[in-house]
DNA sequence: GCAAGGTC
């Protein structure tokens, strides 16, 4: 029998193939197995100039302009192991343990690797498996099990439909995933002049720009512009109210002109003389209801719970963690709707699910599977509540602060769809005298799903006017003169980023919510998100600019990137013709950064004065037998020769001195071995009884 | 100092 080494994506995919054949190890077919699983990408492309001859290293290191574009022939594409935090401990971790196990593994003598990672369409999968059969040096056959999703019979199906793929550079999939991944490196050129440019105009930021950060910050200055720029235009016009007021107008298709809106009240008056009071005619009923809403993904989880003061950052390491204790479903599906099994398994659950987020179990009584929300597709599924119920909501807090809302919404979402649809009458009339003006509410005749959670209208911004509280239309209704204005521009959230994101098809769910975590992040930060509001730092505002007019910051950009993919994938276009779309870009742009860079002043006002760091001067002597070197000031004050003498001689000195608050004292102490953020040094040092 | 993608 042959041995295969099966190479599954993440230790959650390692667990449903184990499940599915039976073990970790066995047989299965004709073959005896192996699974194993990587962590996502365990390699990543070194740095520029890590991957050129010697002789163009200083070329590549530069973010001069002058060297820009790259001639991206020069990169031999090699990778390194990749550090970075776990979510869950803190802690600075390196692929490089899992690669040295991987390649110990894959010396125990296998016929084949089986790439078992997830089949993604953009190659992803593909790539970060070859990747580590790279570092691993794996020259054997190598076999592609293509999977829809994790349960045990598309495992095993897949499993019995190898493909051989053995030459990498003849893997479509594999070269579509990489001609992404080098695409978005080179990309980074952008970054460069933009950053170059601007602190030639006297900007001190980095402004990052790649085809995400470029397009999420330009959006939102775009908008923020827009709202300031906004002008209120007050208009008038005619409409009928009825005495349980009912609003009778008429409707007008986008922007069209028409001849009874006014931007003067004074022709509104006159326009108001030609109506009288008309009977209200054709009330019409129709009873009409409304599905619940899709599952959520992570992105749109992060868009309900941003108004709650809950960020993106907080949301994605508290979810991981209730994720590894099972109290909720894997975070970062693109999945948004469940499979039969997995809906299966959690009805049973549903009552204690409802008992534990406060929901009233008399509403769910519809336990059959929605088509629309339980489809036999998909791998991990939607979000939504895990097998493991916690003791109660408020416990969740001790995975994060959002940990309870976090439980809440998915709870109340999967739940929602237990429940009826929403019914209601439909409402409909008309003027008799006026046939064009026509009135329409909604009266609700069960809430349903409405009365556990109603996610479209968690994600709607334009959420109804509300129902009118008095039903009874008529008998007539008289003209009034009513203002209306052009709407003001909403403000930038996380929801309407996300959205914009979503339609355009940028980023996925998961990577939507970690850029905007980052971008939001440490030093460099280009956006604050407060309360689920969007707003722009300086960096953030810079960059922005420095894209106007520009190819990257187009969301188009990603669509042109991803059907060409789709071709090198079909290998009807080579990897290096992608790669030459991305030299145009950046040939492009690059001139277009450079004019840009004149206009920040007169756009953003000037730059902010950097704050230039004096050096701090420094006293060198001998202090318990030890050269030392100690701040020549101490909180303003700065020491006399005879202070430094005592100071260095161990003797306690004391001089006039302010506290933070502005108080006098006299301060008192001597020379002492402190440390500061781990790091150790020499300076005088209070008296402890002084504090 | 830099990308976007995947993951814990």
């Amino acid at each position: 029998m042959k041995k295969y080494l099966l190479l599954t994506e993440k230790p959650s995919a390692a667990q449903n193939f184990a499940k599915a054949l039976g073990g970790l190890s066995g047989d299965f077919g004709d073959f005896t197995y192996q699974i194993t699983n990587l962590r996502g990408h365990v390699m990543t492309l070194k740095d520029p100039e890590e991957m050129v001859p010697e002789t163009l290293q200083k070329h590549y290191k530069s973010w001069q302009i002058k060297y820009l574009p790259w001639r991206l022939s020069d990169f031999s594409w090699e990778r390194t192991y990749i550090k970075s935090r776990n979510l869950r401990t803190g802690k600075l971790e390196s692929t490089k343990k899992l690669i040295d196990d991987l390649r110990k593994e894959v010396r125990q003598g296998y016929d084949a690797v089986v790439i078992a990672t997830d089949t993604d369409p953009s190659g992803e999968g593909e790539l970060l498996a070859w990747e580590a059969l790279e570092a691993v040096k794996w020259s054997g056959t190598v076999l592609r099990a293509n999977f829809t999703d994790e349960s045990t019979k598309e495992i095993r199906r897949a499993l019995l439909n190898l493909r051989d793929v053995s030459v990498m550079n003849e893997d479509g999939e594999y070269l579509k995933g990489e001609g992404r991944n080098r695409w978005d490196f080179a990309s980074m050129q952008l970054t460069r002049i933009a950053t170059t440019a601007a602190k030639k105009a006297g900007f001190k930021v980095v402004a990052r720009e790649g085809r995400l950060k470029s397009v999420i910050a330009w959006k939102i200055y775009e908008q923020l512009l827009a709202i300031k720029n906004y002008v209120r235009k007050p208009f008038f016009e005619v409409k009928f109210i009825d005495p349980a007021g009912h609003i009778f107008g008429r409707k007008i298709k986008n922007d069209e002109i028409v001849p009874w809106r006014f931007a003067e009240r004074s022709a509104a008056e006159i326009d108001l003389e030609k109506y009288h009071e008309s009977r209200v005619v054709n009330e019409r009923h129709e009873t009409r209801r409304q599905q619940p809403g899709k599952l959520l993904d992570l992105a749109g989880l992060a868009a309900v719970l941003a108004p709650r003061g809950y960020d993106s950052k907080e949301i994605l390491a508290t979810y991981q963690k209730m994720y590894e204790a099972q109290i909720v479903s894997y975070p970062r599906t693109e999945d948004r709707t469940i499979t039969p099994e997995q809906f299966k398994e959690l009805t049973p659950l549903a009552e204690r699910i409802a008992a534990l987020v406060g929901v009233d179990q008399q509403l769910l009584t519809h336990r059959q599977p929605r088509s629309t929300h339980v489809k036999p597709v998909g791998s991990h599924g939607a979000n939504r509540p895990g097998l493991t119920l916690p003791s109660s909501v408020a416990a969740l807090k001790k995975y994060g602060v959002s940990g309870p809302a976090i439980y809440e919404v998915l709870a109340k979402n999967y739940l929602a769809m237990l429940a009826e649809d929403y019914i209601y009458d439909h409402v409909t009339a008309e003027l008799f005298d006026y046939p064009s003006f026509k009135t329409a509410f909604n009266i609700t005749i069960q809430l349903n799903f409405k009365a556990i959670f109603d996610s479209k209208g968690a994600l709607d911004d334009d959420s109804d006017t509300g129902e009118p509280k008095d039903h009874t239309l008529g008998p007539s209704a008289k003209p009034q003169l009513v203002e209306g204005a052009n709407p003001k521009p909403q403000q930038p959230s996380t929801k309407w980023i996300m959205a914009y994101l979503e339609q355009h098809q940028v980023g996925t769910g998961a990577t939507r919510v970690s850029t905007l975590s980052e971008m939001a992040r440490g030093t460099k930060a280009m956006l604050n998100e407060r309360k689920g509001k969007l707003t722009l730092t300086e960096t953030g505002n810079v960059s922005a600019v420095m894209v106007k007019d520009t190819w990257i910051a187009s969301p188009k950009i990603t669509k042109r990137l991803f059907e060409m993919m789709d071709q090198v994938g079909k290998l009807e276009l080579t990897q290096a013709k992608l790669l030459e779309s991305i030299t145009l870009l950046v040939e492009h742009d690059l001139p277009i950064m450079v004019a840009n860079a004149e206009q920040l002043t007169m756009l953003l006002g000037a730059p902010k004065p950097v704050k230039v760091r004096v050096p701090i001067e420094k006293i060198t002597g001998r202090w318990h037998e030890q050269e030392i070197s100690f701040a020549k000031t101490w909180s303003g004050h700065t020491f006399t020769d005879e202070e430094i003498r005592a100071l260095l001689a161990g003797e306690e000195i004391s001089f006039p001195a302010k506290s933070k608050r502005g108080k006098a004292y006299n301060a008192v102490g001597k020379m002492a071995k402190q440390s500061y953020k781990g790091a150790t040094y020499y300076g005088f040092k209070l008296n402890p009884k002084q504090k």
